[in-house]
DNA sequence: TTACATATTGATATAGATAATCATTATTTT
DNA sequence: AAAATAATGATTATCTATATCAATATGTAA
């Protein structure tokens, strides 16, 4: 069982690309970081141990990251694109707050297996998907 | 029963804001369009009417119709905001061929409840939610 | 280890979608 | 009809993300 630094690093080699350390720094303040982030987001906190590393090379690893199944993209339909850790965490849906912009990871099995079951009955065979609940947490409902 | 132009007319004014010929004209070539279509698209189809409409106006007579729940926004996830006819048309899902980029609007009433059901399991009272089902179809899955 | 080929970097420019600005024009209200 | 107010279209600005490119670092082969 290799972590997800090595399942990255086994990546870059195959695909015959190059182990640098801005790659290695932002890899691991990434994945420090528990919780979906935001490029913008994780090139301040990288800048923070390196103030010399550029935005644009955030955005490509982020990518990379992605490419390489450790971290997932997520869109919660504001126009920026978050990334969230993938690699070992088990398929999740979002419930969001639209008050206080809070978001708690769900899933429902039943959910996911009649979500086949409809694609099935269309022709399709799925791929993926996203589902994402809006409304208001218990604690912005009391207020 | 109100028409759809009825109920738009209807929140101008509630709004205190005017009827335009402009504001007519998108709302009519929006109406015919019986899909869900980006706001560049429809300023093609206006200007083939009116040449002399502005991009701006039209952006804005469709946040406009989102507001006033004649239409709906949708985000596929490429980075741009598409809209569809909401007034008079029930809810409904997307399942979209990843392939052609067709897309199918689907819905099925247990997971509508399911998703009830987990909302409320985490406190949350829903408002609303999106869900789209990526995949490949049956016409693509045949290639 | 050295030399070479190649990938990566950071800075900057660019793209594309949408929103803000603002003087002019149109609609509503009085 | 005049005054008040909102809308328009042209343009500029903003925001996220990607492309470009010369300089640099990494990997590879001798």
């Amino acid at each position: 069982m290799q972590s997800a630094r090595e399942q990255f690093f086994a990546y870059l080699a195959k695909k015959k690309l190059k182990f640098t350390s801005q790659r290695a720094l932002i890899f691991d303040v990434f994945w420090q970081v528990k919780e979906h982030i935001s490029s913008e987001e994780l090139y301040g906190l990288v800048k923070k141990k390196d103030p010399s590393i550029g935005q644009a090379t955030v955005y490509r690893t982020l990518k990379l990251l992605s490419d390489s199944k450790i971290a997932k993209e997520v869109d919660f339909g504001d126009g920026v694109t978050r990334y969230e850790p993938y690699y070992g965490q088990s398929h999740h849906d979002h419930l969001i707050c639209e008050e206080c912009g809070k978001s708690i990871e769900v899933v429902d099995q039943r959910i996911e297996q009649l979500q086949e079951d409809l694609a099935a009955k269309h022709g399709f065979t799925l791929s993926g998907h996203s589902m994402y609940l809006y409304g208001k947490c218990r604690e912005c409902s009391k207020k």
